[in-house]
DNA sequence: CCAGTATTTATCCAACGGGTTAATTTCCTC
DNA sequence: GAGGAAATTAACCCGTTGGATAAATACTGG
């Protein structure tokens, strides 16, 4: 049933017809039947397995389907990154590394503390839109109550930047007087991430429940509003326009939708 | 390695000891080896699979051990349920039911709004904390896509009576004075269940990246303060005195813990 | 151009795991 | 108390799957 004919087929064929040098020099005998590419190899498996990882669990991800995805036989993986855990864990502190690393190009040193607050909320609402399979592995992980993660001491080192950007930022809001209030960092830092988060990795279930497309266009532009006033209303007290559809006005029907 | 006695025992072992009245009446002979009890079964298979099925994922449970784990025969699941999906979307849908019940049974018409605010998000938080599997459940389901959530029709008619609740509390609340604005209840639903669910689905991973047990009695209790005091300092516009840990009084050190 | 090493392919397999078949036992009812 | 349906057990089936072995092929340094 299972169709994994690619994993029979060289990673890159070269074409003898197009090996015209070969050709030219009367040695076209000799058809190439793979190149070598172990960084380019390791990199394909790496991607097929997040993509694997993310979209069945860490149970549910089936090793050949990784080796067909990356274009390589399956001894591959193990000769290039090691058994499925070995794999799994590959991919968990690759992901880590690359939202680390997009997070320190953030600069909200030099904002407004509002203003910084939202480009924290904006970045993070994005980069999960952009990276659904970090939403993915971040939940299988911690299926396994984060096993792995424990034993990674590369990830134990990665902080986030966010924490000491929020504390900074907090403290200059609160003696400028945009902010009235202090607020933990941290309880701050996770609360932005959940807002984000749970819609976005639950929104599968939550469209069926609420009998509409969550990830459409217009549903993610009002969510997005609707966080920002959300945490800016709390921080500065001031209400913004955009904190979401009034209750009165009957945009919607008065029940759920009829499914 | 797997060791799975227990499928070889019967579920109910009545002692042929202890079977007083049997030996009384001279039928000693006759020795029950097991008891009917289809809706205790049926039951227990449930339960069984709703523990498994939260701790290793859809892919990841096993038949097998949910047998064991209800005292039952393997063959059991298929003759009372179905097979390895149809249990779980009972599962799913025995814990969608748990949900909508408890909620039904929140009453937050009487309250002041932003009482009626505060009970919800303790309501949530706890529920979520005593039913650790239904988070599991759920980000399950979301791996799959809602793909049996979809099938389900009972789920999907089964309406969370939250929406309706916070679509009145907020009415009430901006007419009263005491909410400054009036939020799309849906946002405000999921925006609570986010602040909930994130934490406590992520807590394992969360834990480690900031190397403290963010589940102990302290964090907890300090985690709950802060939900309720962004969502009515944002409604409210008024600031109250636990939004969290003031920025500048150094509870814990600069840094991160060191780990 | 040759030897040795790095990389890739082609098979193989033993354990696992979901599901099934058939026999056995209990309990209800007439 | 006998007959039969319902509930339960025991044993088996067979495709899947992670992983291993060994052979083949490409590259590199001398």
């Amino acid at each position: 049933m299972n169709n994994l004919h690619s994993q029979t087929l060289p990673c890159v064929l070269q074409l003898a017809l197009c090996d015209y040098r070969a050709i030219d020099l009367a040695k076209a005998k000799r058809v190439q039947k793979w190149q070598r590419d172990p960084e380019g190899m390791r990199l394909r498996i790496l991607e097929a397995a997040k993509q694997e990882f993310a979209a069945h669990g860490l149970a549910g991800a089936r090793v050949d389907r990784i080796a067909a995805n990356a274009g390589a036989n399956k001894r591959m993986l193990y000769y290039h990154v090691g058994n499925k855990e070995d794999l799994y864990l590959a991919v968990l502190e690759g992901a880590y590394e690359k939202i680390r690393s997009e997070e320190r190009g953030l600069d909200l040193e030099h904002l407004d503390p509002p203003e910084a607050i939202e480009r924290l909320i904006d970045f993070t609402w994005n980069y999960f839109l952009r990276n659904p399979e970090f939403l993915a592995l971040l939940n299988t992980e911690n299926l396994a109550k984060a096993r792995h993660l424990k034993r990674s001491t590369k990830v134990k080192s990665m902080h986030s930047p966010f924490v000491e950007m929020i504390r900074t930022v907090v403290t200059r809001g609160v003696e400028s007087g945009d902010f009235r209030v202090a607020v933990d960092p941290v309880q701050l830092y996770i609360s932005i991430a959940a807002l984000c988060f749970f819609y976005l990795s639950n929104s599968a279930t939550l469209s069926v429940i609420f009998g509409r497309d969550l990830l459409k266009k217009e549903a993610r532009d009002e969510r997005l509003a609707h966080m920002v006033a959300l945490v800016l209303a709390a921080l500065t007290g001031k209400s913004t326009a955009d904190f979401g559809k009034a209750v009165g006005q009957d945009v919607r029907p008065p029940a759920h939708q009829p499914v």
